[in-house]
DNA sequence: ATCGTTCCCGATAACGTTTGCAATTTTTTT
DNA sequence: AAAAAAATTGCAAACGTTATCGGGAACGAT
């Protein structure tokens, strides 16, 4: 505090004892006399003694602080997640700091730094799109900063990680528009690093090659900015329509790339209708023109687990060396966007 | 760290040199030798070695870091604002340390004596619908801690503030609906102590008189959470086509407010079309059915302006006195949701 | 030679806290 | 009453950094 508020010292001279005495008092020590402790206690609470963070950090090399980084905050499957994480922090004592990396590999390094240098006792991340390199975030856990990933995960270090099922997703709603009649079903997706991106793209193909239609690479469209750029997102649309094989349905993969997608679409006016899925965790895809289809994930819930998971391995005595990738259901929410109309 | 990085020590000790000589090479002190600041500067650079910010905390009483108070990040306007924020921040070597109030004063009170123990170099807050005491934020302002604020801003501190044109947003968008013809305006709004429920109810009335239509309490409702909880808002919405004055029209005035509100009134089915716009920064609205007409309001610029405020006032080296409430133009976006559909 | 500068650099204290060890007092044991 | 044991407290170091102060060496001026 630069706001010289009360510190040990204070009381010590006030109480005219010594600083190791109030130190002791105040985390009731046992070789300090009831009487002492009272009086101290007593007068710590009447001049609203709080002990220093800043100090505790810098001698405990610990903050009871968790450091998040997300690529936007600005994304309902995001900030869900914050939620839950901050739900289960809260509770045990933690402080969350946020963090964005807008999908950049190099603000996500800056932030990942920043974290570990400010002593947070652990790092939940969803790697950004851009992401290449980890070897500094590798470092970093090597040398004992607990880390758990959470939805966008990665092979490269053996931890806890937590995501949604995103192959199952993926292919519940391909499945779902197959269903539909749909036939060519283009899939617009996040940058290929991503777990996310590979998952999805699994569960996308497996639908079709288990309904019997030829996978088409024409019909992948990447999108590496992850929505952030929403030129990006239009070109891939465009492309698409102005390809060989022009789809009849879209799937789309997250949650910018499917709202900028579905605006694309529309200005487009494409001459039949054409299907839309989409993962997002939107509130109000049910109030869109036409409703829309969403695979949602439990943002929530991803939060939760990954944070449990994470204090558990803060706190662990011993080195966690076993580790468990938890992957949770996600809800195929079907509305009119996917349906294929009646021409009657 | 507790990743034992290396220290100043370890540079003295590898170079047989006191920490006072490496730390005055390292922050480029005329006291010291060229050889030497070359020595040190280049052994510094080979071992990677960085400051540890906590100790510089603690020393400094200071952290370079800004904390920030919304209510809710999973609200465009807010993560707008604070791309804003971190936008100037970071350009000015500030940390930006976000957290939620979620609406509860208890909840913000929380969020901001942290930031406050955590030595954050200053504050930007956005005030929760539920905040009625800031005895304890003027405790800390006077104590010197700058603090500025933006959106729902306050009369009872004097500081600099930064927020939308709630009230020319509000008469605008009200005589929008009225152009169109709409009489029964009704205004669903927040709590009623926040500022920018003041103001916005205020242009609301405004342009009812300029357009000589009576003002009529029953058709203002009000949600003390912020649409934090739905059924609070679904309520508002069913007791006033309850009412004996239904509304042809409604007005909306705040971000998740205005959504939820939509959701409702279309579940509602009412009769009649009843116009609708709102106050929220939402991408999407145009997407919705019918497109949203939407107040819009600079977000970005927001952040933006009060962070260049609060560090303005952070670095100034005598107090600041002169302080300015900035208020900045509103949108208003047009779509469908708020015409009068000619009934050909 | 002596003094006054100037130039480098080191020792030390400080930020607020905890803790190992030593010191003191009190109590118990003999 | 003396010795031993137990209970209570204080001192000082440590976390990593910077700032204040002071000191030695080199140099020029007298």
């Amino acid at each position: 505090m630069r706001f010289d508020s009360v510190t040990i010292k204070d009381i010590a001279k006030a109480l005219n004892c010594s600083t190791s005495t109030v130190s002791r008092a105040l985390r009731g020590s046992y070789e300090i006399s009831a009487e002492t402790k009272k009086l101290v206690l007593e007068y710590a609470e009447k001049i609203n003694y709080r002990p220093n963070p800043v100090a505790l950090s810098l001698k405990e090399r610990r903050s009871r602080a968790i450091g998040v980084v997300v690529s936007e905050i600005a994304n309902t499957f995001f900030s869900e997640a914050i939620n839950g994480i901050e739900s289960i922090a809260y509770n045990r004592g933690y402080h969350v700091i946020i963090t964005q990396s807008h999908e950049s590999e190099e603000r996500e390094k800056v932030n990942v730094m920043h974290h570990a240098s400010r002593s947070v006792d652990g790092l939940l991340i969803s790697l950004s799109s851009g992401t290449v390199d980890l070897t500094y975030l590798k470092d970093l856990y090597e040398k004992g900063l607990p880390i758990v990933f959470f939805d966008r995960i990665t092979d490269e270090i053996d931890t806890h990680k937590v995501t949604a099922n995103n192959y199952l997703g993926a292919l519940h709603a391909t499945e779902h528009l197959i269903y539909q009649g749909f036939k060519k079903i283009a899939h617009i997706t996040s940058s290929t690093y991503l777990s996310i991106t590979k998952e999805r793209l699994q569960g996308y193909k497996e639908a079709l090659e288990k309904h019997n239609i030829p996978f088409n690479e024409s019909l992948i469209k990447y999108c590496n900015h992850g929505g952030m750029i929403a030129e990006e997102v239009e070109d891939a649309i465009l492309s698409l329509f102005k390809g060989k094989t022009k789809p009849d349905a879209i799937f789309t993969a997250s949650d910018r790339i499917t709202t900028v997608c579905f605006a694309a679409l529309k200005n487009l006016k494409p001459k039949k209708e054409v299907g839309f899925a989409g993962f997002t965790n939107t509130k109000v895809g049910e109030l869109f023109d036409p409703p829309l289809t969403v695979v949602q994930q439990p943002a929530f819930e991803i939060g939760q687990t990954a944070t449990e998971l994470l204090i558990q391995m803060i706190e662990s005595k011993r080195p966690v060396v076993d580790f468990e990738t938890k992957i949770l259901d996600t809800k195929l929410i079907i509305r009119e966007s996917s349906m294929k109309k009646k021409k009657v």
